[in-house]
DNA sequence: TGCTCCCGCCAACGC
DNA sequence: GCGTTGGCGGGAGCA
């Protein structure tokens, strides 16, 4: 399996723009081309370059040493090469080169940029269109921003954007909730959503009301290996599997396996997650805090930390994050509210480039699920059993981990969920993820 | 049609 | 009392 390290999560900033299409990366490289301190009429250099077969892909060009410059400079192929830089964009340059965090921070401000650019081009696109064929008020419906575009994903792509990865320690970046709402053109109410979430990480703390402090992604290695400790000593996996278990369970019954079976099982998996039951109930006062954006972050995380694949299903997710006592399936209207959050959170932490959206496919059918591709921290507590979908680096079989619990508790019902879980673990090999 | 998730109401919180 | 914070769910966009 190819388990991305913290250094691959941030540093090819590109990774975090993917969104499944190329097309941006391909304008943001555009983007940055355009962005290299040149103006594009005094591109021409004063020799005429012959050779057109070489892109003009080469961002530092220019860099060159003092001697380089003495002597008659070759010509490149470099349809491009600038006319000399002026002392502005020399400078740019330099800072950009000294500090990749600025180069980063730059890039992305660039991409979003074009991102908005991008809009206001369509938008106006649109407007031209509706000029002609449609009313006024179409118009104003075409000049509303799409749903996407106000997602809460983009939103706070555009957050980050504003911040380096990492800053220089003694540097203190303050964020001011009402400018960034002012300048992101949101309500505040939006950026809580994301503060929240980032604030869970320690990617920002809180000073004041109102304040935030910026730290990055400095210490987030360490918050993960903090977040995959407390998992294992809560019990997590195990709460997955026990979710998982009762899901298949659901199925079985539809199926006709036999209610002894099932009892005798259940009796087996509950005293097996008695502990971690009583712990929760303790833990969970139902106050309005633990049921915070925050809380629900760290254990969201925390799931896909100690679960392995570390592959979450969403229903399976808000199942273990719903308190034990709101778990009955009468009510449904605190599993869609945990649903929602849930999709909240998976924005923020796709944009931060820890999980992206997949499917996984079960008896049931295709359900939306987040995969873990941010850092993974291996430690001895790791025991999980290896699985098939793990050595192959597949997406599928969300939770094998059932499997082995149900082996290791000698449950008797163990055998017909077993032999589901390989068949869907074929199945889903078979018809990989989306 | 179901999934996804924006939006803003309104209550808890804290000064 | 008032501003801040954020839980919550209706309902609309989207595939």
């Amino acid at each position: 399996m190819n388990c991305l390290k913290l250094k691959d999560l941030v540093a090819p900033r590109m990774r975090k723009y993917e969104f499944g299409t190329e097309t941006v990366q391909t304008e943001n490289r555009a983007a940055q081309k355009e962005n290299l301190f040149v103006e594009p009429k005094k591109t021409l250099p004063k020799t005429p370059v012959k050779n057109d077969s070489t892109p003009s892909t080469v961002p530092w060009r220019g860099c060159g040493t003092p001697d380089q410059d003495l002597v008659t400079p070759v010509k490149t192929n470099d349809k491009s090469s600038p006319e000399p830089w002026s002392p502005t964009a020399n400078l740019k340059m330099l800072i950009s080169a000294a500090s990749p965090d600025i180069r980063d921070r730059e890039k992305r401000k660039e991409l979003f940029r074009q991102i908005e650019n991008d809009k206001l081009v369509s938008v106006a696109d649109a407007i031209q269109l509706d000029s002609i064929t449609e009313a006024a008020t179409d118009e104003l419906e075409q000049q509303r921003p799409s749903r996407k575009q106000k997602s809460l994903g983009l939103l706070c792509q555009k957050f980050l954007a504003r911040y380096p990865n990492h800053p220089v320690s003694s540097e203190k970046t303050e964020i001011s909730l009402d400018e960034v709402a002012t300048d992101l053109g949101v309500e505040r109410r939006r950026i809580y959503d994301i503060v929240n979430v980032l604030e869970s990480l320690q990617l920002v703390s809180r000073m004041a009301k109102n304040q935030y402090s910026w730290h990055g992604m400095l210490g987030l290695e360490q918050t993960l290996s903090t977040l995959k400790r407390r998992g294992e000593q809560h019990g997590y996996a195990r709460q997955l599997a026990l979710a998982h278990h009762k899901e298949l369970d659901s199925e079985e019954m539809e199926k006709g396996a036999s209610a002894q079976e099932r009892w005798s099982c259940n009796q087996e998996l509950n005293k097996e997650s008695q502990p971690v039951e009583v712990e929760n109930k303790s833990a969970l006062l139902n106050s309005r805090k633990d049921k915070s954006l925050r809380i629900m972050t760290e254990k969201f995380v925390m799931l896909f930390l100690v679960s392995e694949p570390k592959t979450v299903a969403l229903d399976i997710a808000a199942k273990v994050l719903i308190e034990e006592s709101q778990q009955d399936s009468a009510d449904n209207s605190k599993f869609k509210t945990k649903i929602r959050r849930l999709y909240d959170i998976a924005n923020v932490l796709t944009s931060l480039g820890l999980i992206k959206k997949v499917h996984v496919t079960e008896e049931k059918g295709r359900k939306p699920a987040f995969k873990w591709v941010g850092p993974v921290h291996q430690n001895q507590a790791d025991d999980h059993s290896v699985t098939l979908s793990e050595q192959t680096g597949s997406v599928e079989g969300v939770f094998p981990v059932t499997v082995n619990t149900k082996e290791r508790l000698g449950c008797p019902h163990s055998f017909s969920t077993q032999h589901r879980s390989h068949s869907s673990q074929s199945k889903a090999q078979s018809a990989p993820c989306s």
